[in-house]
DNA sequence: AGGTTGCATCGAGAAACGTCAATGCAACCC
DNA sequence: GGGTTGCATTGACGTTTCTCGATGCAACCT
């Protein structure tokens, strides 16, 4: 019984064929939206536990793994790894006594995507002009 | 004199080959500095305002034309635009009277590498055992 | 020079965030 | 049942973030 059909965020055209971020300019619910998912992983400790539970071999990893791996507390922890599954980036299954947390890959694949250079080959100079900075 | 700009970028490991975040657990200053790229991101305006800039026929896009498009104070604009800058993500270019930004896709190359699932072709079952722990 | 426009910087206030100790709850064990 | 362990929730506190009006500075234009 695997769960992997869970579709989050689907306002991009029917097929996903050009996520629109650097190609269009984003309407403001979808700035909104995706700004959800970019904000859950603007925190070193959730960038860490989304880094944990993707790698994890087997494809998951539960919370009494996690936990000690960081010098806080526990309900910190817990907190975010709520935001995380809040998000669509994460889910969690309860076998007896422990938790278990792992990647749903639909959601960081959505970011790479609209992350992604439309142009594989840059024909224009990215030079910076000598006196630009500050 | 303004501070200078932050420098995130960082590389992956050794050979450059995965970027790890998904494929293997991400080190404590690694994340700090990806924490900040992402939390730029995690904010609708910024969104939108790195969208119009990308998404910009000639690859710039004059800071007179960004502010009106939104419902916010020039100065706000102003802010959004300088932690944009300050973590790479554009550059500005000052040509007379106006400012003019552009994207720096470097980073947003990174972000979406780093975010790419490395399991394209999966040499191993990644099914979740049902029954198989405890 | 004086006036105007475009953009950045400077405080300041309200809201959101990250963290913790205390507590609650479910599942196991004796 | 009573006790223990694993994890979530609550309430609180200090810090950061977002926004604004006011101000500063550079570049243009008479």
């Amino acid at each position: 019984m695997s769960k992997q059909e869970l579709v989050v965020l689907g306002q991009d055209s029917a097929e996903g064929c050009c996520p629109t971020l650097l190609t269009a300019p984003m309407a403001e619910d979808q700035a909104v939206e995706l700004a959800k998912v970019f904000k859950a992983l603007g925190d070193p400790v959730r960038l860490r536990l989304l880094s944990m539970i993707a790698s994890q071999q087997g494809g998951e990893i539960c919370v009494c793994d996690l936990t000690p791996a960081f010098d806080l507390s526990q309900p910190t922890i817990s907190h975010h790894l709520k935001l995380l599954k809040q998000t669509g980036l994460i889910a969690s299954e309860r076998r007896g006594t422990w938790v278990y947390y792992r990647l749903l890959p639909a959601m960081t694949d959505h970011l790479s995507a609209v992350l992604s250079n439309p142009q594989t080959e840059p024909l224009q100079p990215l030079d910076v002009p000598a006196g630009a900075a500050s």
